[in-house]
DNA sequence: GTTGAAAAGTGAACTCG
DNA sequence: CGAGTTCACTTTTCAAC
């Protein structure tokens, strides 16, 4: 992972349907080279994959969440994993520092469909109660690294 | 957007270089049909771009939290974007339902680059203090949608 | 990095409800 | 007419050098 891959990467997170050789005027290299280098950098796993980003509206899924979930007593992350993993509008969950021992994004189409993926996660055997702030408004989304 | 769109936007979000050809044996399409529909929903925004996923450890970008801002009085969210915008380890930014002003996700290389963050985030004119949670550990990342 | 064969992308003309 | 298909033609991929 040299500064060549960085800058390859920075086409591909821009635009991953760029051809190799738009890409390769980029960054000063013949499109072979370029192909190489992002063939070794999806062999290493550097690259998880390539997707889209989609306008989340178009989907009709416009209600986000962030919930805090406290589970009785002690839970391994893995547990968690697997119960949260079962919710489909569970799209991003972590541990995290303080007394909540998870906190969970969450997308639904409304907020009756929110409710019922709150519950769902309440229904969890070890999911003790929640806490949850609504988004109002997304500012900045620049998750994709 | 009908049900063929959808399973063309599936098969892209699994794998944003599929070849037209490819997707239109999973959709039952030809490769000009696909493309006709796919530069048709890049048109209408609804693909808003095409990216690569990272691996974030590899970036050195390991450390993440999320953090409550509470603003001095009343701010206007165009102006809580701005101020955030500023401030490159934020990878995301929403307004919240309940006490907080915003909820904003950060990403940075270690501690040390996650408090220095922080600082830039709380030194901003109209941020009044900040609360946060740092990740342990990602449980699920399904964030693009 | 260069080259060349094979594959994919792309626009036009055509066909079907 | 909007939407799919086939067909020619260009561009890109990709393996050998």
């Amino acid at each position: 992972m040299d500064d060549l891959d960085r800058r390859i990467v920075g086409c591909l997170l821009r635009n991953a349907r760029a051809t190799f050789a738009e890409i390769g005027e980029e960054v000063s290299l013949s499109a072979p080279a370029v192909k190489r280098r992002v063939d070794r950098l999806v062999a290493s796993g550097t690259i998880r994959g390539f997707t889209v980003l989609i306008d989340p509206a178009v989907l009709g899924w416009q209600t986000e969440a962030y919930v805090e979930i406290y589970c009785k007593g002690t839970v391994s992350p893995g547990d968690l994993r697997r119960s949260l993993e079962a919710v489909p509008e569970v799209v991003g969950a972590c541990t995290v520092s303080g007394s909540a021992d998870a906190l969970v994004h969450v997308l639904a189409s409304d907020v009756r469909h929110l409710e019922q993926a709150l519950e769902r996660i309440r229904d969890e055997h070890n999911v003790d109660h929640t806490e949850s702030v609504i988004v109002l408004s997304r500012l900045i989304d620049r998750s994709r690294t």
